[in-house]
RNA sequence: GGGCCAUUAGCUCAGCUGGUAGAGCAACUGACUCUUAAUCAGUAGGCCGCAGGUUCGAACCCUGCAUGGCCCA
């Protein structure tokens, strides 16, 4: 049986004429979709070893068996070039009646744009100057059936690009390397801590009680206790444990959850790296942080200053350090200690900025927001108030702040960090004050975690703990412009499918 | 949540002051043994995002809605 494309009739058209081919290659006993195929050389390798061939010069006596997708073919009566593509190159290949009359003929029928072929042939470049393979033999390895985009102009439609990553990647190959880019870059965030001495280990991503962020979570179910369930916001309260538990220097690289909007920088669920160390504080997570994330910068684009989005970042150590309390003070003229709720209030209402809740954590956060865009070097905003880090220990120097950092990158967060509060006493109080905040109203504010302050009861080290967002580091290091660039199968609102699985049109809403 | 923009063939895009749908690529048929955005000849492919409205007549004007993008909160 073959479906047909509701409503679709030129798709359905170029679609049946496909699978038209597929079912008469079985007829003549050619398998479509055949099993394996040796491959010998990736094509990169070809172009690496023959550069050097002359223009007409061939290697005969060099045998290789590569394989790819074909994303070209120029048909020339008795001959025919195509250009195969794998993940690490494209390759020309030229095929002629050499082959045999009736592979020829096979291949003329049959090879596709969009199909996959296994090659085995000779090096040899052509007259103008194009390395190629010339084609002995060769095997259809998978028809497609549905159709690549236009070669020249690839994918532009963004929807098209997040919905249907997989055609991005095929014709769009910067987007390709910008994937294979950001695993490059986790794999260079693994390497760099387990060298520091941090073991990765794992934490449960559903949670009884979620915490360690202000954010909104996931809600789930679990079916066997027949209870909510939440997705983890952050990696903080169980990696704690761990500290608690004997480990003295710790890292996941994980997804967090968080159930708040979309925008360029925002994912409902995104990667985050986060790291505690023991008898260590903030302090060291700075210099940690600085060596990390230049290494990082500096092994994906062979310098420390780079162009993002038509602005240059400098990366360079070391970097600027300044103090929530003084940069707002200097900047917007409010003492975020000493000045009163009403004050702090006037200020943003002279900004035009209207807090969502009157409480004075919700104040200082939205002075912040003022002057964040502000800041394009990667900067530590340092020495948070209390109010705001229910997790931070409190500053050495003044107990009504706390020893915390931000990175900030281009108005962006990219990192949080602080000497980590092991006072179970402390913890409690701070977990009461975001408890009466949740009360209020504030979805965003803490959860009351009983397990975690026990955990703590039992005696936490001096630690310095670490979150750095993964995909915005991708982004500054890939230039992407929008976190939906840097994350393969982004959150997007749902297509519809008709009971064959074919895409159609979304039907009117019968919304009010 | 608010504002602006977009939505036309599989893809990339044209479409005049409203007169009934176009190109290139892809596809299909044919020619062609070194091409490379191959070339040449021909064919087919459209609920002009969806639903209303105005009009003799709407891809185009108006109003909703949907989806996406950008900016703002």
């Amino acid at each position: 049986m073959i479906s047909t494309l509701k409503g679709e009739k030129g798709m359905d058209e170029l679609r049946l004429q496909k699978i038209k081919e597929v079912e008469e290659l079985k007829e003549k006993g050619v398998n479509p979709y055949p099993y394996r195929y040796d491959v010998s050389h990736k094509l990169i390798e070809i172009h690496e070893k023959f550069d050097h061939l002359q223009n007409g010069e061939k290697d005969e006596s060099f045998t290789t068996s590569i394989a790819g997708r074909v994303m070209a073919i120029r048909h020339h009566g008795k001959s025919a070039f195509f250009v195969l593509q794998d993940s690490t190159a494209r390759l020309q290949c030229y095929i002629n009646v050499q082959v045999g009359q009736e592979e020829f003929k096979t291949f003329k029928e049959y090879v596709k744009v969009g199909d996959f072929v296994g090659v085995k042939g000779f090096p040899f470049k052509s007259h103008t100057g194009e390395l190629s393979v010339f084609v002995n033999s060769y095997e259809i390895l998978s028809k497609a059936i549905r159709i690549l985009p236009e070669k020249w102009h690839g994918l532009t439609d963004k929807e098209k690009i997040y919905r249907q990553r997989y055609v991005d990647t095929v014709v769009n190959r910067e987007s390709f390397e910008r994937f294979k880019k950001r695993y490059e870059i986790i794999r260079l965030i693994r390497d760099f801590m387990n060298e520091e001495g941090f073991l990765e280990v794992e934490t449960p991503i559903l949670q009884f009680v979620t915490g360690g962020a202000t954010a909104r979570p996931f809600i789930t179910h679990l079916n066997v206790f027949d209870i909510p369930m939440y997705l983890k916001i952050a990696h903080e309260l169980y990696l704690k444990r761990y500290i608690v538990g004997g480990y003295d220097a710790v890292y996941e690289i994980n997804k967090c959850f968080r159930n708040e909007g979309v925008s360029y920088k925002h994912n409902p669920e995104f990667t985050m790296m986060e790291c505690y160390k023991a008898y260590a504080d903030y302090n060291d997570m700075m210099d940690l942080t600085e060596r990390l994330v230049t290494h990082v910068i500096e092994k994906t684009n062979g310098k420390l200053k780079i162009e993002y989005q038509g602005k240059e970042i400098d990366f360079s150590r070391p970097w600027k350090r300044i103090k929530m309390r003084d940069y707002i003070l200097e900047r917007l003229g409010v003492d975020i200690l000493e000045d009163s709720d009403e004050k702090m209030l006037q200020v943003l209402k002279d900004h035009d900025v209207e807090p969502s809740m009157k409480e004075r954590g919700h104040y200082i956060e939205k002075l912040w927001d003022l002057l964040e865009d502000t800041i394009v070097n990667p900067t530590f905003l340092m020495d948070h108030p209390v109010d705001i880090s229910p997790l931070a220990k409190r500053h050495r120097e003044n107990p009504r702040l706390t020893e915390r950092f931000e990175v900030i990158v281009n108005g962006n967060e990219l990192a949080n960090a602080f000497s980590e509060l092991n006072d179970p006493l402390d913890q409690r109080k701070r977990f009461e004050a975001q408890a009466a905040l949740r009360e209020a109203g504030d979805e965003e504010a803490q959860m009351m975690d009983f397990d975690f302050l026990r955990a703590l009861e039992y005696g936490m080290p001096p630690t310095g703990g670490l979150g750095i967002g993964i995909d915005r580091l991708v982004m500054f290091a890939t230039n992407a412009a929008t976190i939906k660039d840097v994350i393969a199968f982004p959150i997007i609102r749902p297509e519809e499918f008709n009971a064959d699985g074919l895409e159609v049109e979304k039907e009117k809403e019968e919304k009010k």
